[in-house]
RNA sequence: GUCUUGUUAGCUCAGCUGGUAGAGCACGUCACUUUUAAUGAUGUGGCCGUUGGUUCGAAUCCAACACAGGACACCA
């Protein structure tokens, strides 16, 4: 059963003593006039006056107990609100008559979440305090909080648990914060670009957009399988055809693939398409994409990441093909020789299918000889047409793609290009991909989608589109090296629960 | 999916080459009206992840399983 422990029992039982007095332990609403950081932004000048107080101010907080120092008829607390955290000084002479000796000695304790109201004074020890003369409690804890000290380090319960987490470790907080005021500074920095935020579907019909493995649903009352998504392109595509030049979304994708500190099966991501724009500008609006960023969240421009140091005002520009023999070192003799690279890497003891073509092969050079050397900001450009199976083809060389991908700290943050808007070309690079699936060589090509090519056979503006990663790009912003430390609730296998009783049957 | 490390009180952790469980915090009781992880005294609290095996005897050794962390593989 949930409340057997006795720890529980115990505050249980403090639960019914304060009903039992009268006094609901679970309060309907509070009379809290400021917060905690006002509190203490309001009363910075105590310290200064002659009394080291002013009982002329009154103030009525709340929050939740987080230490209690209980020295006889007097008492120090700390509580926290989401603004900070602020010490309480409780004396029984100064709250009614027998209310410090029955009730907050006896049924008060950490976790608790209590409303106290007072007037500043500076301590001895000279810590801004509040004076309390009036405390209620307004919500009981019937859990203990973890130790004061340590409080909860183990992952597992921080995950489970988050809101444990959240309780005792104010850095996961601001984690958090900055999340939200990234995905909030996103929205606001395309919309002030023009751009239309809109909402496609998260249940398809064809699991479209990108290579992964999807989700698979049913639809009861159509009888049909559908595939939560794995990226929402098409979809924003089929828009653009329909005369919207400026959209974007910011969204969960699905994927049905492993787990780790990179991976989790739901993730956030913006895609944003823009007519009449190749992706030349979608570097220049990437650019300002990452000092509009920095300079709302007030980041410095060379940001700690690890053991590493990004620079993000050194953002530079190289040809995927060019990047393997530059960054690489991979000999530039053999990266436009398909036989020559399956000798290297089968030299290297890197197993490669041989039926891969020659842009795979070379998407298999830049995965393990440049990615994880990419630290300050880069974009890959010119990607192979064989594994770019939706970007348009550059002008001279039909055999690359006017694509970049965005790189920092060795990994992949932006993926963009020129959008492929020629429908017989994107119906045979569908074609290519069943074939690739079909001979066993890739699982993971892409579907073939009709009604996307008959939407391009009524005319797609020439039109860029891009897709950047919101979970890696915070994990970047905020030094965390899991994505599940920027995910509020990250997947996590169920606990195994003894076995249901009724099927034993 | 593979390899590897871990799982002991509410939390943070000890527990050696097998002899049947320890600390700190928290909690209970007592003292204490300016503390800073308050302090002093005292007490309660354990399916030692689960299941099996070896053994006279298992938290400890072995195996399987579950979950978690890390690395690799795949992917964003």
């Amino acid at each position: 059963m949930a409340f057997e422990n006795q720890y529980i029992q115990q505050r249980i039982e403090k639960a019914n003593q304060l009903k039992e007095l009268g006094i609901n332990p679970y309060a309907n609403n509070s009379d809290r006039n400021t917060t905690i950081a006002k509190f203490m932004n309001v009363n910075s000048d105590i310290g200064t006056l002659e009394d080291k107080r002013d009982e002329n101010r009154h103030y009525i907080v709340a929050g939740r107990i987080k230490l209690f120092r209980l020295m006889g008829k007097a008492s120090f607390l700390k509580i926290e609100d989401e603004s900070g955290l602020l010490q309480i000084y409780v004396a029984r002479d100064n709250l009614p008559e027998g209310f410090y000796n029955t009730i907050f000695k006896k049924n008060i304790e950490v976790g608790d979440i209590i409303e106290v109201g007072g007037y500043p004074f500076v301590t001895n020890k000279g810590e801004l305090t509040l004076h309390v003369s009036d405390l209620k409690i307004l919500t009981k804890a019937i859990s203990p909080l973890p130790e004061k000290f340590h409080g909860v380090t183990d992952k597992e319960i921080r995950y489970r648990q988050r809101y444990l987490d959240l309780i005792m470790n104010a850095e996961v907080r601001k984690t958090f914060h900055t999340r939200s005021r990234v995905i909030s500074l996103t929205r606001r920095f395309f919309e002030d670009k023009g751009f239309l935020e809109v909402e496609t579907p998260m249940m398809h019909p064809i699991a479209g957009g990108a290579n992964a493995k999807p989700f698979v649903t049913l639809h009861n009352a159509l009888g049909v399988e559908r595939y939560l998504r794995i990226a929402p392109e098409l979809y924003l595509k089929r828009l653009i055809v329909g005369g919207f030049e400026a959209v974007f979304e910011i969204n969960r994708n699905f994927r049905n693939e492993g787990m780790d500190a990179t991976h989790n099966p739901e993730f956030t991501s913006i895609e944003f398409y823009w007519a009449y724009k190749t992706y030349k500008d979608l570097i220049v609006i990437t650019k300002e994409y990452f000092e509009y960023l920095f300079d709302h969240l007030e980041l410095p421009t060379l940001l700690p990441y690890g053991d590493l140091e990004v620079d993000f005002s050194k953002f530079t520009e190289i040809p995927l093909v060019e990047s393997l023999s530059v960054i690489g070192n991979v000999p530039e003799a053999i990266v436009n020789d398909k036989e020559k690279i399956i000798a290297y890497l089968k030299e290297k003891h890197i197993d490669v299918n041989a039926s891969m073509n020659l842009g795979q092969l070379q998407g298999e050079l830049f995965d393990e000889y440049v990615e994880g050397k990419l630290i300050n900001p880069t974009f890959i450009t010119h990607y192979p047409v064989e594994i770019s199976p939706l970007a348009r083809r550059n002008d001279e060389n039909p055999e690359l793609t006017d694509r970049f991908e965005l790189f920092i700290a060795g990994r992949e943050i932006a993926n963009a290009f020129s959008e492929l808007n020629d429908p017989v070309d994107q119906l045979e690079r569908f074609e290519g991909q069943m074939q690739a699936k079909e001979s066993g060589g890739d699982d993971e090509a892409h579907e073939m989608d009709e009604d996307f090519v008959i939407a391009l056979s009524y005319g797609m503006a020439p039109t860029a589109g891009q897709g950047i990663g919101i979970d890696r790009l915070v994990m970047l912003l905020t030094n965390e090296h899991s994505i599940r430390d920027v995910l509020l609730f990250p997947a996590m296998k169920p606990q195994t629960q003894e076995t249901k009783p009724e099927e034993e049957e």
